[in-house]
DNA sequence: ATTATACTTAACCAATCAGTTAACTATAAA
DNA sequence: TTTATAGTTAACTGATTGGTTAAGTATAAT
């Protein structure tokens, strides 16, 4: 087996491909919450969400206190700013279609000597 | 078995959790490549390689075009723009961090009354 | 000291994933 | 028609994932 500790983008992504963690940073949003908080709105075994909270910890989305037998959670934004971040290179990719879709409306509106694909 | 057609967002991170798979977007930005094209920097088989080009076109991330035996491959920007979106939607929770780092700073730089901790 | 609450760990299971090799399909070139 | 190039599909494998139940740990309350 490798060490492979994989790397921090790609743990975080792979934590946000989950739709039960998401809705766990959904409702970290609204404030710190303790395991069983988080586990409320899910119809699943405790130890499976204690599993889903370990992979937000592992990909540093979030962090976790203690108070007696509490073990409050909160959300941490690093990573997902990182991920943010590694995204946003790509902004061309989506502002660019805005454009052509921009520009071809202009077509409409202005019939000029533009006759269409280049 | 659930039908389970997994829901766009989760199929996006997913597919952005792969290192591989994040350097064949990479190159893509600088403009569509066939399959061999996109497998070059990569030790690994075609067939692994088609198969992760499966992964991000079933995500929506790439589209595939055809030209005699080529299937030219190209960015596409939309579901990346969703991913960017639901992160932004937490933009707080690490604008807040530089904040405190900010307010911080100020208390080094103007010795006022605050004492440190609370 | 016992019991209840909060949470984690262990052991297991089925499904998915990331890779392999081998075989196949499709288009182009000789 | 044969051969080369580009790519996909099938069948297999080992590791990981997401869930389970049962047992364990830690703190608080009786």
């Amino acid at each position: 087996m490798r060490p492979a500790t994989t790397d921090p983008l790609s743990a975080t992504f792979a934590a946000l491909a989950d739709p039960t963690r998401r809705a766990m940073l959904a409702r970290l949003a609204l404030g710190d919450a303790s395991v069983n908080e988080l586990a409320a709105p899910f119809a699943m075994s405790l130890p499976a969400v204690s599993k889903h909270i370990k992979v937000l910890h592992k990909a540093g989305l979030i962090t976790k206190g203690r108070d007696a037998q509490w073990r409050p959670c909160r959300i941490d934004g690093v990573q997902l700013k990182g991920a943010m971040d590694w995204i946003g290179q790509y902004k061309q990719f989506w502002e660019e279609r805005l454009d052509r879709l921009d520009a071809y409306l202009h077509t409409l509106q202005s019939p000029s000597t533009s006759g269409g694909k280049t």
